[in-house]
DNA sequence: TTTATTTTTTAGTTAACTCTAATTTTATTT
DNA sequence: AAATAAAATTAGAGTTAACTAAAAAATAAA
């Protein structure tokens, strides 16, 4: 089965949305996630349907197939394996690493995967925390908590982000809440639902709501 | 000036076709190397032309310009600098890394292949011998400066190492002064011939000018 | 339960790149 | 020089993937 690199920005998206979001997948939604119009994805869609990565019926919803699924786990974990490479060779940033990951996942080639894993000694996390499956599309994934869901004096560790943005990332290396912070709550705001952490045992710094629910963490 | 994947492949091929010597470049001669039919060439022809990467008459011939030249040396180099990562790095069969590396060639970002370049050492010949162009298209060596012999104020990157001991890349690692990083001087010690630098625009250090004077820089 | 709104899909274009078949231009023979 | 062969180009059509505008279906509101 082979799909183009179109069909597996699609298929990863819907991968990525089944996977967050219990209720199905929409149209919009995943026009929003592709920069697309919704016009193009359910033209998408129908031809996703018939290569039989989705179940597709019109008006309906879509649902991913087992085959969808394995597909959408190897562009994910060749994008994942790539982010590493970049990061932990290369020297990029964590925030560096997403654009230029988004291409090389399309490169083509087992080959060049089963050597690059070896090479950056299977790793089984990219580095914002996601966890990277193996060629088989299993996951090992570790129980995380929202960073704004957490109790006040629990500590724990910063393993991953669920809005990756550049704005975002920047905003967090820049505060120094990266990924592998040791945290603490200190303190949590009722009103707004803002925290105060302290992050490394030695600074303390205010989030609000909307940026700690976008932070994981590993609890300790 | 942006080529697409398959106006790249057609200028690369016509660069090629134009440095083997011989007589002009010719219509079938083209279709052969890209694997594709002279109708599909011609059309792409008067595409090239009007992006004034070649000069084309029709029935004519062609004539690649100076801007082809530099775009098809680009993408050259970008194709011989993974050749040498596939076979340095990730233990390719030099007879192996063709295919992966006609497809890593046209991945966009300057960062990428400037911190690739770094990573595998500034490499001047790909697995097959042949040469690797630098960023401007040239096959010159370029002039380097220790970095206790720098200028207040001037920038540039770090290049190579005089003495390669591992400790002494440890140490530079962990002070993040690795192969590629930017670099600037802030100022200098007479007294001792120390210096101050600022590291990839973020972080600031001081190093002794027995460690500067075994980093080499490409100044900027 | 109608009406209104939102979501989704279809219809019709466009752009890049390919093809086959037909035509035009250049090159080679006799 | 005229006839023939080879090379190159145009014409027309297919594919993929995007778009706008309009229609259809589902959902929400009156």
């Amino acid at each position: 089965m082979e799909l183009t690199t179109a069909e597996e920005n699609y298929l990863k998206a819907i991968y990525h949305l089944s996977e967050e979001g219990k209720k199905s997948v929409s149209t919009n939604d995943i026009a929003a996630v592709i920069q697309t119009k919704p016009a193009s994805v359910s033209d998408m869609l129908r031809k996703l349907g018939e290569k039989e990565v989705i179940q597709y019926r019109k008006y309906y919803g879509l649902q991913i197939t087992e085959l969808g699924k394995r597909l959408a786990l190897q562009t994910i974990r060749k994008h994942r394996l790539w982010e590493v490479f970049l990061v932990d060779k290369l020297h990029f940033a964590w925030d560096e690493v997403h654009e230029v990951a988004e291409q090389l996942e399309h490169i083509q080639s087992t080959l060049l995967i089963e050597r690059l894993d070896a090479y950056l000694n299977y790793p089984k996390f990219d580095p914002h925390g996601d966890p990277i499956p193996d060629e088989y599309g299993d996951v090992r994934s570790r129980p995380r908590i929202a960073l704004n869901e957490m109790n006040i004096d629990q500590g724990g560790q910063i393993v991953a982000v669920k809005d990756s943005s550049a704005a975002f990332l920047r905003y967090l290396d820049k505060v120094g809440a990266y990924i592998g912070a040791r945290i603490k709550v200190l303190d949590k705001v009722e009103f707004d639902g803002s925290v105060e952490i302290l992050v490394d045992q030695k600074k303390t710094l205010f989030m609000s709501k909307d940026v700690a629910s976008n932070i994981l963490v590993l609890q300790s």
